[in-house]
DNA sequence: TGTATATTTAACGCACTGGTTAATTAACGA
DNA sequence: TCGTTAATTAACCAGTGCGTTAAATATACA
């Protein structure tokens, strides 16, 4: 291990591309061409075809085909792992949030004085 | 843009490491040297030293310092935003799990007859 | 069969990642 | 001031990521 090959830091590192993330977003709304996907892109049809691979190798999207059409399809179960990860330090976030509260308790009664 | 080092992309790159997320979940149980974070790893100190700065250009963790030692601490407040873009695409993974729900119905109407 | 369209693969360049060892900086303590 | 400990920086190397253009593949259609 550790050397970023789990199925963990796969999707996590495609999640790592905002190209990749619009594709994922634009999937969300259903399916879709590669030529479809790379419209909005200023970059080549290669460049997002090889995005696309990375999607599929995380798991992220799956390929039909029709005639010499490959739909593209959100698969984002794989999504739910990553989110299971993340959840695990939600109290720490919130915990700050806490302290940010705190911090502006503190604030409010300074201000009676000075500021 | 789309040339990922936009905030998000560059904290899932920096969640796209084994040792970089074992780290994290080191931190979670309370502040720690860098030293003490590269004990559990088979890798040399500038290594551990590296993921560290990687973790903290992404926001994940600050370091203060006491004598010559330099503490780590988690900060989690990063992950609410990877959290937030994930959770958009909740239902999708969840209809998932509806079709999974459908597929195992109809699988169970066929059995009466063929299988 | 030949041509047009959709997509992928090949070959290349360049920057970045992640590891190493050796050298450097920073702070403590005798 | 000198030696020890903690950590970072420097220099290097191998592998990978992301883009390009040109060539190859697959399918539809005349």
């Amino acid at each position: 291990m550790a050397d970023g090959t789990d199925r963990l830091s796969v999707v996590f590192a495609a999640l790592a591309d905002p190209t990749r993330r619009a594709i994922l977003a634009r999937l969300a709304e259903g399916e879709a061409t590669v030529g479809e996907l790379a419209e909005p892109f200023e970059m080549s049809l290669p460049a997002v075809s090889r995005h696309l691979k990375v999607l599929e190798k995380a798991g992220l999207i799956t390929r039909g085909r029709s005639a010499q059409w490959r739909p593209c399809r959100l698969e984002a179960a794989p999504l739910a792992d990553a989110t299971d990860w993340l959840e695990r330090y939600r109290r720490f976030w919130e915990g700050s949030f806490d302290a940010l509260a705190e911090h502006l308790r503190e604030l409010r009664k300074g201000q009676r004085n000075d500021e």
